[in-house]
Parts: structure tokens; C-alpha cells; sequence
DNA sequence: ACCTGAACACCGTTCAAGT
DNA sequence: ACCTGAACACCGTTCAAGT
């Protein structure tokens, strides 16, 4: 075969096949990619821009799959719970996916208008202006640091020494994807719970 | 030159010229690892199990350099303040080696007694035993996302548009290690406010 | 035991050829 | 414009040879 009627594939098809690959675990490696998509590994050069251009153009399907639908104005609480989890999907469903865009300057209007969604929560809040960007890196560094923790082993804590504190309270903590979405759940209400504590 | 009279490399040598060699923004290969260490890169192997080898003893290394002092005994919150710093200068000091560490167990004694530092200041604290844990999970996954945030480009929020709530707050930002920084601290301050707000 | 150079397998990228 | 197979450069790992 050589230039087919229609294309059979195309920069979004790359992505999507891309994060499925990382997402089951694999490495991003471009022979692999290629069989995944029935293709020969040199057509892809023609779509996307090696290596790197996949990474780019998974960033793009993503922030575009991960768009906020403003659903606004409940209590300030709720709207950053809101803001927040979306974030936080985005993060925990693609957490090898996130590694690899580290680094990436995100200038997708999909993204950023999740920001100011979250930039609106705060201040009506009552944060005052020169805290509010810091919070918000707050808010995304702890829903980044949750998701890449989903990649640790599931026992994380093992102690050798059967005398440790640890060893006992590892006992009867949860573990796996349960484990993982109590530490979202818990270490966002302490977080919401310290902002407001800290306005008054 | 073959077998010198007294070895030139080792475990150690070679893990702290990787961690050397990451921090400084490159990737982890073995030539430039092994021209490093002034050696032919196939006398690694005598000492370390290749790439997976080195990244272990990576592991062992930081994990000793940043053993805690336990200078314990202060208000709890001072006690955490010091537990917290002491991981994320470890986080923040190498983010780049962490990335490769992530998935590794932790089992390393200097590590595993910082985290009971931390498990014992949650305790004084009036933390219920079954949520010790967790909110120790809370600190960490908040420490780790703060590192790797320090990888992202300085300008992180770039609204095109000029309109954007962002582009105003961006203006009066700091960036860098500065911006870094205040995230830092005024995260921790906001989770130690909530942990105490959720206390009562 | 510890270092070396050569050999080998693997992976990303390029390019001329085909429609 | 879009797909292919072949060629090339790069990188991790192995191994026989040397002390």
C-alpha cells in the first residue's frame, strides 16, 4: 500500500493511541505506537513531529478531553471542589501521560479557563488578589503530587522492623486505588479547610 | 589500563555521579555517565546491574544524605514544619532523579524514620489514629507535587488572550525558585491550618 | 576482582520510492 | 499528500581479553 484514499491516520489519532499506550503501562516507544495504529512507524514522521510531537499533541487531546463546563456560583467551597476534581481526573486517569508533559508550557484555552474557574473560587473566597495565584498552585500541586502517588507500589510503607508506629497503621489503612482516593478526598478538605481558617 | 590497584569506581561513585549528572538536566545515559567517571562505560556493569542498578543506588544514596535529625519535641506543628521541610528539600533538591525513583519502594531505615517523625507530630497533634496515615500520605503527595512544579517553565500561566483574570494576577507573580518557594510555604501553612481546623 | 574495546540488539529518525 | 521498506545513528548490555 501507499497513499491511501483517506488518511488512516492523523495527529489525534497518534495522540489518542499514544496515551493508551502509556496508560497501560508501556513506555512511548514509536514501534509499538505504530503496530497499535496498523501503520508502518515511518508514517507517522508525516502527521507529527517525532517524539516530541506526540507529547504536544497528546497535551492538546487531553486539555480538549478535559475541558471545565463552568457549572458556577454554589457556595466558594463547592466550586473549587468542583474545579479541582476536574483537574485532579485529568492528573489520576493519566498520571504516566503527566510525566512526560512536565515541563510543557500549558497554553490551551480549555486548560487555562479551568484556572480562572478556580481563580474566580478563590476570590469569592475573599482571598485577597496577591495570594490567589499561589493558592491555586497550591491546589494543583497537591492534586499533581496525589496523582503521581497512584504510581507508587501499594505497599508503600514497609517497614522491616516490626516495632515501627508505621507497621501498625499500615495495618488497617486501605491500600491500591482506595487508598489513593482518600488521600484526594481527606488532603482536599484539609486544604479548603486551612483556607478558610486562614482569612479570618 | 585494566584492573587498577585500588578500584576506581563504586556503588556510591557511580550513583552520585547519575544524581549529579540528572540534576544538571541531562538525561540518564550511560556514556556521559561513564565519561563522568573517567571510565569506559562497560566498567559500570562490574558494579551496579545497569540502568536499573543505578537507579537504585541512587535510591540508597539520597535516602542517607537526607536522614532526619530527630530534633523532636516542640509545638506539633513546629515538629511537622521540620519533618516536611527535611522530605522536600530531599524532593526538591533532585526532582528530576525523583521522576525515576517513582515506583520504587521505599525500605530504606533513614527514610522510613522520617516518615515515623512525621506519624508521631500527627499524633501529638490530636490526629485519630486512623487518620494519621492519610494526612501523612497528604504531606508527602503536597511536598512532591511542589518539586516537581519547580520543573515547569517560569511562565507558567501565558493567557494569550489579554483579557484573561490570570494574565493581571501573573503580572504581580514571582517566578522561579522565588514562586517555588512561596508555594511551598504557603501550602504547608494552609494544610497545618486545616489540619487544626478539623480537629475541633 | 576490575577495567577495556569490540560486538550485538534495540530504538528514533530520515529518505527515496510508490501512488 | 500519505504510506512503505531500507538505511543510519544512537544507546544499553554482553563478553572475551588483560592484569
Amino acid at each position: 500500500m501507499a497513499r491511501p484514499i483517506s488518511p488512516i491516520l492523523s495527529r489525534e489519532k497518534i495522540a489518542r493511541a499514544a496515551i493508551d499506550l502509556i496508560d497501560s503501562g508501556e513506555e512511548l516507544k514509536i514501534q509499538p505506537l505504530a503496530k497499535r495504529l496498523g501503520v508502518s512507524l515511518s508514517s507517522l514522521y508525516h502527521h507529527v513531529d517525532g517524539r516530541d510531537g506526540i507529547i504536544h499533541a497528546m497535551r492538546e487531546v487531553l486539555s480538549g478531553d478535559y475541558a471545565f463546563d463552568e457549572t458556577k456560583s454554589g457556595a466558594w467551597q463547592d466550586d473549587l471542589r468542583a474545579g479541582v476534581h476536574s483537574l485532579w481526573r485529568l492528573y489520576s486517569d493519566h498520571p504516566r501521560v503527566m510525566i512526560h508533559l512536565l515541563g510543557v508550557t500549558i497554553h490551551e484555552p480549555d486548560t487555562l479557563r479551568l484556572y480562572e474557574s478556580l481563580v474566580g473560587g478563590l476570590r469569592r473566597a475573599g482571598l485577597p488578589d496577591e495570594e490567589v495565584l499561589t493558592t491555586l498552585e497550591v491546589l494543583d500541586a497537591f492534586a499533581f503530587g496525589v496523582a503521581l502517588d497512584a504510581l507508587s507500589p501499594t505497599d508503600i510503607f514497609s517497614p522491616e522492623r516490626p516495632g515501627s508506629p508505621l507497621a501498625d497503621l499500615a495495618r488497617s489503612h486501605p491500600t491500591g486505588q482506595e487508598r489513593n482516593r482518600r488521600l484526594y478526598e481527606t488532603g482536599l478538605e484539609i486544604i479548603l479547610a486551612g483556607i478558610e481558617a486562614r482569612l479570618n
